[in-house]
DNA sequence: TCTGGGGTCCTAGGACCC
DNA sequence: TCTGGGGTCCTAGGACCC
């Protein structure tokens, strides 16, 4: 494949509601909120709304019992995983019969596309059309000399466009945006950069790293000064995903207050990491306990094990773990997550961090 | 606005070792 | 018996993303 190299940025509009409004044509045009178990009297917030429903400022994130009454006449349905994934298998599987593509997996419903072009655009079009085809969805495509300027772009094409971010007109376009709009920096890092003096993300760009190191460290400072020139990693990398590790958690309808029922969720939520494990054929390495006392008060209590695949054996320091919560207090969630030994291709291989991107 | 679930990665501080 | 300086491993917590 000849030309420029470029990555591009695929992301489906609105993914999870178009899903449904896919097997359910009557819903189009209705304001339609997914979240939990569709039931809006339950602890659970919303996954995704779409277009209608966020127009009543419906967001996901938000929980699902404020949702409904933002929207009274909304169409809330339960979370159907199966449903997305399949679509996503789809879609992945459509991005990568294009011709000279490289595909790096993101999420359920975004993708790093790497191709080498003379015109991206119309790749990009070229992608959309196939998508549209496969699957009747609508994506988004970003344009990008860079992963980052690709991923942020994006934002700009939405809904079914495409935009094109490089260093070319990186500042122009983002150089007043709070730096809160780049990929990576959330509402706590922000607002430590804006307590340095840096709100926008010209200010972020100019910035020299070494400066940030004292508040973010040797890693953190300079890649978030990097981040704001939108500079970085070029390289899409389709090596398949080895997971570090698996989890599961449940928050309780109503809050665990007696220690056999708290013994008996972990049993509950344990089994359920083995299986995940066990589909992946890896020895747990550590186990860590997540506990949320009521109101909200989080903490975690992890071991590093010896490898091990019994089932006894991880389930052993599972309740060992959980005999550390505290009694007389109201359990409002009990997660685990279990840690896999790496396979040794894995290990020696290339592992993105952060830093490097 | 009473706040899900499944992930990843980074940092700080203590233990321990030489 | 006023106390160094690495290095590594472990745990807890924080931050971010979809």
């Amino acid at each position: 494949m000849g030309g420029i190299p470029w990555v591009l940025h695929v992301d489906l509009d609105q993914f999870i509601a178009a899903v449904e409004v896919l097997r359910r044509p009557e819903l189009a045009g209705r304001p339609v909120i997914v979240g939990g178990r569709g039931d809006p009297t339950e602890r659970a917030v919303v996954s995704t709304a779409s277009y209608e429903a966020r127009a009543f400022g419906v967001g996901s994130g938000m929980p699902l019992r404020i949702a409904a009454r933002k929207v009274p006449h909304a169409v809330i349905l339960p979370v159907d995983h199966e449903a997305y994934l399949a679509a996503s298998e789809t879609v992945m599987a459509t991005l990568r019969a294009q011709p000279g593509a490289v595909v790096q997996v993101l999420g359920w419903d975004e993708a790093f596309v790497g191709i080498g072009t003379d015109d991206p655009e119309a790749y990009a079009r070229q992608i959309q059309a196939a998508v549209l085809e496969r699957t009747r969805l609508h994506c988004s495509v970003g344009i990008g000399d860079t992963l980052v300027r690709a991923k942020v772009a994006t934002g700009f094409g939405k809904p079914a466009g495409v935009f094109r971010l490089t260093s070319e007109n990186w500042l122009d376009v983002m150089g007043g945006h709070p730096t809160r709009d780049l990929w990576g920096v959330g509402a706590r890092v922000s607002g430590r950069l804006a307590r340095l003096g840096i709100t926008t993300v010209a200010e972020l760009a100019a910035a020299d790293p070494q400066d940030l190191v004292p508040e973010f460290g040797p890693t953190m400072g300079p890649w978030y000064a990097q981040l704001g020139r939108g500079d970085g990693s070029r390289v899409v990398d389709d090596t398949p995903w080895v997971a570090r590790g698996h989890s599961r958690e449940t928050t309780f309808q109503r809050d665990l207050t007696e220690p056999a029922q708290m013994d008996d969720a972990v049993r509950e939520i344990a089994a359920r990491v083995l299986e995940d494990v066990a589909a992946e054929g890896r020895p747990v390495v550590g186990l860590t306990l997540k506990i949320r006392y009521a109101p909200f008060d989080t903490t975690t209590h992890a071991r590093k094990i010896p490898a091990t695949s019994d089932r006894d054996e991880v389930l052993a320091v599972a309740l060992d773990l959980a005999a550390g919560i505290e009694p007389g207090r109201p359990v409002r969630l009990l997660g685990l997550r279990a840690e896999m030994a790496m396979p040794q291709d894995a290990r020696t291989g290339h592992t993105p961090t952060r830093g490097g991107w």
